[in-house]
DNA sequence: CCCTGATTCGC
DNA sequence: GCGAATCAGG
């Protein structure tokens, strides 16, 4: 695959809205993360594009020996922050030190466009209506008192999906625990998500 | 361990 | 220019 126009416009756009390289990666598809982490570099667009504070950190300039107290302002040629155009009402971060991670936009970016959401697979009947085998139901009870009790954002496609509490209400999390191979869910939300289909019906033959 | 972006360097 | 390998962090 090479980097033509319309990629290239896909990654400039997708890279602004904060998605990370992996998920562009995955989006344009035959490309890997890497190829689009050095591509954004490549493109200059690591940085603020704004073009403001041109601290341009040479790979190559020689460490300067911090002997400057007088007005040393920071020597971090680390160069960070997120290219958003959109106003932030966040506090300007002052110093560095100990930040926030990059990683969360202050501006959830999920508004108009499908992200991590679980799709495709059978969304569960929550287990309060339904009946479900004891077994598994003990277990799911169980599990969620342990369930790392995520947040939507902080889904994966190895953290199990499966909602506990009212979606309308602050008691709301997901069980989080790590997925049975392939499936949405943990091992034991699996087992009441996919019921065999048999449960005590037609149990005559 | 999972993930993130940053950098290097042979191609 | 490209991107795998590697590095550095969370």
């Amino acid at each position: 695959m090479s980097w033509t126009d319309e990629r290239v416009e896909l990654l400039k756009k997708m890279w602004g809205e904060g998605q990370s390289a992996s998920q562009i990666a995955k989006e344009l598809g035959g490309v890997t993360r890497n190829a689009v982490i050095g591509k954004v570099h490549r493109l200059g667009l690591s940085n603020r594009a704004g073009g403001a504070a041109p601290a341009a950190a040479a790979p190559a300039a020689p460490k300067a020996a911090p002997a400057a107290p007088a007005a040393a302002p920071k020597p971090k040629p680390k160069a960070e922050a997120k290219p958003r155009p959109a106003p932030e009402p966040e506090t300007a971060k002052a110093e560095d030190d100990d930040n926030t991670p990059r990683t969360m936009p202050a501006v959830p970016a999920v508004s108009t466009r499908r992200q991590i959401i679980p799709a495709g697979q059978p969304l569960p009947p929550q287990p309060s209506a339904n009946e479900i085998s004891p077994e598994a139901l003990a277990k799911v009870n169980e599990v969620e008192k342990k369930a790392k009790r995520i947040s939507l954002m902080e889904l994966t496609e190895k953290t199990c999906k499966w909602p506990i509490g009212d979606p309308a209400t602050e008691d709301f999390w997901f069980c989080g625990l790590g997925t049975q191979t392939g499936k949405p869910y943990c091992e034991a939300h699996v087992g009441v998500a996919f019921q065999p289909m048999s449960s005590r019906r037609d149990r005559r033959r």
